[in-house]
DNA sequence: GCTGCCGGGAG
DNA sequence: CTCCCGGCAGC
């Protein structure tokens, strides 16, 4: 018994350590990985709290905090009168006049030539004009209406100061923090689900690589793991929550076609997204040859590809993913965006057009989302290989395993270890036994049911034997049972190996006729 | 004789 | 209750 307990225990415990050892290191795929040493570089990047700049002369915090990190120390060191420069003033980015550098104080009076205002304002919220071509990603070409695209989107995001070792976690955090703030409706929700369904599969992967899986109760992990444990327990994942998002997410990471690979785009998109907010426009660009169709939503783009290209298999898994293979993000300005939008096509009710894109054209899709509950084929998608069976084995392993601990709850036996498929086990056994050895041979079964000594499960009924319905027999005594029994299974040498009934010489509770 | 297990007794 | 065993009956 207390064996029976402590090996449970033994396997919880060792499975919620699984479980949650990664948890933290490996983190929801990625989700939790860059916050940690996010929180680090924010504390050692920016010694000072974001919050200071409410003392700052001036209010142009935000493109500090996003540009000066990589050209602070050319910018720091020279601003000459007559200069051209952006600042950061009223919300928008504005070109200015340098008038006065005190290098002393660290400030700069700029004289804004939009605004014919003088402000005066730190020099690491201040860059020139000309560095603005140097910043790759972030900087607009043209400086008004982009950089307004992109600005106030990082006055919402705590975007840390950079460090060039640290332009990565950056970009990653950059990247989840945007999909959820910005980007299209659609995209809004995911961000979460997509956190707790990678958190869910990373469990799963645990749970398939440790060949065990834990009751519900085990489940009970920290605030973010709940969501996600719910999930992992023997119920599925909820693939209605959003289906094809699943799929695309999951999908795409694990795709062994050499197709994409999911983390890259998502963080070679990371500066898109940043400008995207005002006058950029995310379209959706089909990459069929001599197509080049430009839509305004996935949704749309992806059912242009696999309507015209892939032709509409009836989402076959297959397809479902391709499609996503076949489009590309582009950005372009919104009134180009607008005006393609006036020719629709092909019953989307996206717009088309062959709409010059201004901005960048990324390289790989998006984290798409997933067009609406339409394809209900979200969940049985590639993607979700590989929680399904994950969830399978959630489901019948899981069953399987506590089944027999139940049923041998009482015994104490030295090496229970349930393979994976319990069932093989048994069906072995079970042929094994009935079928090749004669019944009265106890010995050659004894053996044989030692060398896989406990696995017989209860509930499985010896297919080979067909007992017919024990007729009514003068004394309501019980049929004989046709099964192997404790005794015959563990021999009379091991009976402590028996169930209790055995041991007591009651029917046998182990292997039930 | 071996086995499964009912019925009953002891603690 | 749990644990044990006498004893019946099927094989």
């Amino acid at each position: 018994m207390a064996s029976v307990l402590s090996r449970r225990l033994g396997k919880r415990s060792l499975l919620g350590a699984r479980v949650l050892g990664p948890t933290t290191s490996d983190g929801p795929s990625g989700a939790a990985q860059p916050l940690e040493p996010q929180v680090e570089l924010l504390e050692r990047a920016a010694p000072q709290p974001f919050l200071t700049y409410k003392d700052s002369s001036c209010q142009e915090q935000p493109k500090e905090v996003l540009k000066t990190p990589s050209i602070s120390g050319l910018q720091q060191v020279a601003f000459h009168p007559g200069q051209k420069v952006y600042v950061w003033y009223g919300g928008q980015e504005c070109t200015g006049l340098v008038e006065q550098h005190s290098g002393a104080e660290d400030k700069v009076t700029v004289w804004l030539l939009d605004q014919k205002l003088q402000i005066c304002c730190r020099t690491e919220e201040v860059w020139l004009a000309e560095l603005q071509g140097s910043i790759p990603q972030a900087l607009p070409t043209e400086p008004g209406a982009q950089a307004q695209a992109y600005r106030p989107v990082s006055r919402n995001i705590d975007v840390p100061k950079r460090k060039s070792d640290a332009v990565e976690m950056d970009e990653m955090m950059a990247a989840m923090v945007l999909t959820s703030l910005s980007c299209s409706p659609i995209v809004q929700s995911p961000p979460g689900a997509e956190a707790n369904f990678s958190a869910s599969r990373v469990a799963c992967d645990l749970w398939k690589e440790s060949g065990d899986v834990s009751d519900s109760g085990s489940s009970t992990t920290s605030g973010h793991w709940s969501g996600s444990s719910g999930i992992s327990t023997p119920s599925p994942p909820h693939p209605q929550a959003s289906p094809k998002y699943l799929g695309d997410a999951f999908g795409s990471p694990q795709t062994d076609n050499g197709f994409e690979t999911d983390p890259d785009p998502f963080l070679l998109d990371e500066p898109a997204p940043r400008k995207r907010k005002n006058s950029l426009k995310v379209m959706y660009k089909c990459l069929w040859p001599n197509c080049g169709k430009v839509l305004r939503s996935t949704v749309g783009i992806k059912r242009h590809v696999k309507a015209l290209h892939l032709g509409d298999t009836v989402d076959s898994d297959q397809f479902k993913r391709e499609e996503d293979f076949y489009y590309t993000e582009v950005q372009m300005k919104e009134e180009s965006a607008a005006a393609a939008a006036g020719t629709p096509t092909s019953g989307t009710p996206a717009a088309e057009s062959a709409a010059t894109p201004s901005m960048t054209s990324t390289p790989l899709t998006i984290l798409s989302p997933p067009p609406p509950k339409a394809q209900s084929s979200g969940p049985e998608h590639p993607g979700l290989e590989s929680y399904l069976p994950c969830d399978a084995l959630s489901k019948s392993a899981p069953g399987s395993f506590w089944h027999i601990q139940a049923d041998h709850a009482y015994q104490a036996l030295p090496s229970f270890q349930i393979p994976v498929s319990p069932h093989i086990y048994t069906s072995i056994s079970w042929a094994a036994a009935p079928s090749t050895a004669s019944p009265l041979s106890p010995v050659r079964s004894r053996s044989l049911s030692f060398s896989e000594p406990q696995q017989p499960p209860p509930a499985m009924k010896p297919h080979l034997l067909v007992t017919s319905p024990p007729r009514a027999q003068s004394s309501a005594r019980k049929a004989r049972g046709e099964a192997k029994k404790c005794r015959k299974v563990y021999g009379i040498e091991h009976r402590d190996q028996w169930c209790t009934a055995c041991r007591w010489k009651k029917a046998c509770q182990r292997f039930l006729d």
